[in-house]
DNA sequence: TTAAAAAATTGATTAAGATCACATTAATCT
DNA sequence: AGATTAATGTGATCTTAATCAATTTTTTAA
């Protein structure tokens, strides 16, 4: 599972994923160093299970390289992912504090380079850098209002409305904006799309197909959206 | 709005409002004297809104009394329920960081006493008490999680198992354990219900009658639920 | 206590999306 | 490149909940 093969030396590479992470932003590079000491660095093929639900979990992670699909399974087995991560997100930290396991699935979505930092050591570092805290409670914050917007949005939108929204907050990371206007790459196939969405992959499919006869859309393959007309998609 | 003709002393009122939110159960007492001489105090009656969005908002909101809930409309003006909150609870944190606008409306679902502490004011705290700021992130932490739950169950599960994983939820807060069941005070009309999992009102009515046609739950007038079996409500 | 107002329930109808079944297209692998 | 496999698209049908329209119950206030 862990390849270290290439020829970058381990702490460059430890020390990109400190720098990389905008929790340790305010941190002198001296700090940086000493930070990047305490990280375990791992690889993952696409379609690993990077944590589990349900299992023991005692480390933050930072995503060096890759993304990551986090998600959950109801009682019939339907999956509903909460969150697309890719490279300089963090995630488990949920663990670092209370839960003893981990309350969600993260799988690759494709080859990921991660890296780890322990439990104890983290909750060191907070103490003695105290505007990791602040940052981290930063993060926290923003990613709670997307889920309270993501909330709404299942609770109140047209399913249009919230295709178009996924595909607009995919763009932000996935996107290049180009003369024609927005191109997608899509991370995630249909199915991973309804999952996202939390309808079945048929709508998905039909919804996409609408926006593409108006003229709001172009798609190329199954991976390459064109956003033409942003204005109109939500 | 404010009313301050009770007989307690107001620095007493504004130490108990200290003393009930756990982000300040670490302080010591002379500690929390001083907090308390930050807090401002305030009195919202039944319905009147404490936060509306979009409004400038730069203070922390601690609720000593009463109950609130915190909401969006979309587009059609349709309302979606985020939290409910009570005593004890704090909101309105992602604007002491990064907002200066609020992200959505909060209002008194009974008559409610709040105590308000200014952004400056609790930056300046939390530095120089980092363990407050440990206490904030446990607590978004665990916010989180109950946005995942709550978006998973929207995007995967049935109707009557996001009715029934609210009424469990709203227990926690408003239920008593009776020797019959859990017999629960809802804050909210069946419109609020609705609009908080995210269904029509009739949808909740037709569904909450299932259940008592089932013997799961007995209702007495519109406001009162006993629970009766517990287990069967998911 | 009773009348008025507000909230909730219930029935009928409509609409939207899920599901099932199959056809088509795209991606992958020699 | 061509064959195989996987993913996606599309039509038909079914289910579920939204919507519309009364009616009934509960709450509130005189």
């Amino acid at each position: 599972m862990a390849n270290d093969h290439c020829s970058m030396c381990m702490t460059c590479k430890h020390k990109m994923c400190a720098k990389r992470i905008s929790v340790f932003s305010t941190l002198l590079d001296n700090e940086i160093e000493r930070v990047s000491e305490l990280i375990v660095h791992r690889d993952f093929k696409k379609g690993e299970m990077i944590i589990k639900e349900g299992e023991p979990q005692d480390s933050l992670i930072i995503l060096n390289s890759g993304s990551v699909k986090i998600f959950k399974y109801n009682q019939d087995g339907k999956e509903q992912i909460l969150y697309i991560f890719s490279e300089g997100d963090f995630f488990g930290e949920k663990n670092l504090f209370q839960n003893k396991y981990a309350t969600y699935y993260a799988q690759a979505l494709d080859d990921a380079g991660i890296c780890m930092i322990n439990k104890n050591d983290f909750n060191d570092l907070l103490t003695t850098n105290p505007k990791i805290a602040l940052k981290i409670i930063e993060e926290l914050a923003s990613r709670l209002e997307k889920l309270e917007n993501a909330l709404e949005s299942m609770g109140t939108k047209s399913i249009e409305a919230r295709i178009g929204t996924a595909l607009i907050d995919l763009s932000a990371k996935y996107g290049k904006r180009t003369k024609r206007g927005i191109l997608l790459e899509l991370p995630l196939s249909r199915e991973g799309l309804a999952s996202y969405i939390g309808v079945a992959r048929e709508t998905v499919s039909r919804k996409l197909s609408a926006l593409a006869d108006e003229g709001i859309i172009e798609m190329t393959g199954n991976k390459k959206i064109l956003i033409i007309r942003e204005d109109e998609i939500m």
